[in-house]
DNA sequence: TAAAAATACTCCATAGGTATTTTAT
DNA sequence: ATAAAATACCTATGGAGTATTTTTA
């Protein structure tokens, strides 16, 4: 289980279906399928049902939505907090001085 | 930017240098160099400053801990909110039954 | 010289693609 | 007949490994 495919799975949910959701996401359906089909193998558990030519939500599937949009969430705040930073060039600077003819007048 | 990243870079915060975080994490050295590259590069920004043979947290890897630690908190809860449905079947039981002989008389 | 990280490769797993099939509208 | 998802297969990216180099304590 990682974030790319917790992605895909909300992806699935807010858009109602595989198709739709592969569209939104840029990828190819079959992609999704499998994709999906690794993250309920990952969690010993289907997502969802296939009734008929529709997928819907199974109980450990509606679980799951709080949580991963919850992780998602705070993944973007994690990218937040150090895109704040960029830019900001930090280090450590050595330096050395020594005297010069001038200053020995 | 995935939680596998997010999980290395905790570990060698957590261990103190890349060799003893490879250690901990069952992986070899290298491998971990190449995927706290990786992050850096998805990140646009360094996370360790290299001085001398020590890795040392950056200023965007020390805005990085706390939401890092966050994201795996919040993984960790997705992926117990499914496990607590383990073994919980559910779906649709399609039932038909027909009268018997027995029932006509 | 020993210890830590980087670099240079090799290999394999998996993410993604295309084509096709299955199933229900 | 059409739309949605699954299946089968292929390719390419990247995750992990071993060997080696670089650097500094």
């Amino acid at each position: 289980m990682d974030t790319r495919k917790l992605k895909y799975f909300l992806a699935v949910v807010d858009h109602d279906g595989f198709n739709r959701a592969a569209e939104h996401l840029l990828i190819a359906q079959p992609s999704l399928s499998q994709t999906i089909a690794g993250l309920e193998k990952d969690l010993g558990v289907p997502l969802f049902h296939r009734i008929g030519r529709r997928a819907v939500l199974s109980e450990a599937g509606k679980e799951l939505v709080g949580p991963a949009r919850l992780v998602m969430r705070d993944l973007d705040a994690a990218q937040s907090a150090v895109q704040a930073l960029r830019g900001v060039r930090s280090g450590r600077l050595d330096i050395i001085t020594m005297p010069s003819p001038e200053s020995s007048r």
